[in-house]
DNA sequence: CTGAAAGCGCTTACAG
DNA sequence: CTGAAAGCGCTTACAG
């Protein structure tokens, strides 16, 4: 019977119908269980990240799934909401359910990564140690890099009073584009670029708007660590009567669906999450089916400006 | 060492500490499969939905998630995008590898509803026909009235010329809160209520308000099928350089966080998607857990409407 | 309190 | 081409 339902090896033809009409009339569907136990494998993927709540994170599920759906895997998903106790129980959990992982975890310390070598591994936007690396696969984007280019754009619109509202504490590619903020304004020679605190949601980004309102004078280019905040940042200034882009130009970063439907439509840094959901699945997909493929991935993708309406020259200059 | 480990029955103390040692030190975890194999319980639960991008299932997923890793479930996810065909293979994937069930599936017609009795399910935003709903909990939301009373408001504000923004074909509550505004306008009395195709994403709404740019008379109120739809919509017809509210009053559906960010802020029906996410985890927690609780639940939830900024009385009417 | 055995539902060599 | 057996890693009666 298994050898039918499996095509496994020759079986006479009249004995395959037979098995074959018995199955269906009683929809019998194999245990997975029972054969992962024997097979080693399961069929599965575990993904690991900090929340699931968010565009960034739908369109990264999003690509994922399609290409884990398209080859047959499960995923199996969990959100370790960036602890660190709840995230060594995540991956616990998920140990011998799937053949393979993919973990997003950018506010994991790196010590703290320990994950057992026996099971294929593709990390994403995660800081991995460099001693780590070697049984491991890496996909990043250029954090840092992205926010410089976007200071460079504001710059030769004229732009010279900066503003950053940082992402939340503790995450790794907040603390990369604030680090690519600076290293921008210091090659610019502009020493008094402010640093506000934000986050990722609509929430901090309003917050700070109320803080940039305050300021004298005021900035005329405002970055944001993500898009939602930035978001939340254009609708609190236009609220309080601030024309943007007139008087502040904005950029987010993320490049959200949404971003292109705001009123201006945000000017922001687009990475390909979507994509990225792909490109892990598809590398873990090959991890899994070769496992003694010596080859490992590490690859920072490059993170481009997205030109939209929140961003005008500054004409006069105070 | 099963018995230590399970804390199943009295074991001697000195024993009990050499297991304990010995299984921390190699890192033990028992195999889930072979134990799901003999228990015949998983410790998951399988979520089978049309798909995961936007933010009302990340939102939903994000209640699901977080009720699911306070009871040390894990979910299985598995997005079907509606095809009846992907439907089956999703249902048949999943099968013995959950205790249990949550099934959105707006798209797929009833009579292919066919899910085998034989585990918990809980229905969430799916039409499920009277004669299958012996089985098997229900949760709704009230899709019809939510547009009539949004219709209602309108014309409590003034507004004679309507439109409506359709969501995608076949999704059985786009096509309730379609019958809600029809069944709004009749009682009105007004016959000339205007159905525009659309969709539940930006892009739909875009090309609506491309038709309702060209309508003469123009609708002074149009109601979109989703929060996405609406925003899409709005932002199109700024850009055309149309005053929102000021000249068209817009209402969404969903109440996703980003509704509340746009400018001005989308008038919308409110649903409450993250607790829907935990109460249906945690009655399918309910049932897995007491199997023989013949109890079923069928509630429909309200739907609220959230006042906000696309929407004003109509001053002067034509 | 604790061995040894049976069995969960499958697959895969092993003999015919 | 096809039975019958072994075994995947666990848990749980069953005897002691």
């Amino acid at each position: 019977m298994s050898r039918v339902l499996n095509n496994t090896c020759a079986v006479a033809e009249d004995k395959r119908l037979r098995v074959e009409k018995a199955a269906s009339a009683l929809g019998y569907v194999p245990n997975p269980n029972a054969r992962s136990l024997l097979m080693k494998s399961t069929g599965g993927m575990g993904m690991l990240l900090p929340h699931v709540s968010g565009e960034f994170f739908s369109e990264f599920l999003t690509g994922a799934d399609n290409v884990a759906k398209d080859n047959d895997f499960f995923l199996l998903i969990s959100a370790s909401h960036g602890k660190a106790s709840e995230w060594r129980s995540s991956v616990q959990s998920v140990y011998r359910r799937v053949d393979g992982l993919i973990v997003m975890a950018p506010q994991v310390t790196p010590k703290r990564l320990n994950l057992s070598q026996d099971i294929p591994t593709v990390f994403v936007n995660t800081p991995v140690p460099e001693r780590d690396r070697s049984g491991v696969d890496v996909i990043g984007f250029d954090n840092a890099g992205g926010t410089r280019q976007a200071v460079e754009y504001l710059l030769n619109l004229g732009h010279r009073r900066f503003c950053y509202v940082a992402g939340p504490e503790g995450a790794f590619d907040a603390a990369e584009r604030a680090k690519g903020f600076r290293e921008a304004l210091d090659s610019a020679g502009i020493r008094d670029g402010v640093i506000l605190a934000g986050g990722y949601n609509h929430e901090d980004g309003a917050l700070a708007a109320r803080k940039i309102l305050e300021m004298d004078p005021r900035p005329t280019a405002v970055l944001a660590a993500n898009d939602y905040c930035a978001l939340g940042l254009l609708t609190e200034l236009q609220g309080a009567g601030v024309d943007v882009p007139g008087e502040v130009s904005i950029i987010g970063f993320d490049n959200v669906p949404s971003a292109a439907f705001s009123a201006p439509g945000l000017t922001t840094l687009g990475v390909p999450i979507r994509e990225i959901g792909e490109k892990a699945i598809e590398r873990l997909l090959h991890r899994i089916r070769r496992p003694d493929d010596p080859v490992r991935l590490s690859v920072e993708l490059p993170v481009n400006l997205v030109v939209r309406d929140t961003t005008a020259p500054v004409l006069r200059q105070q």
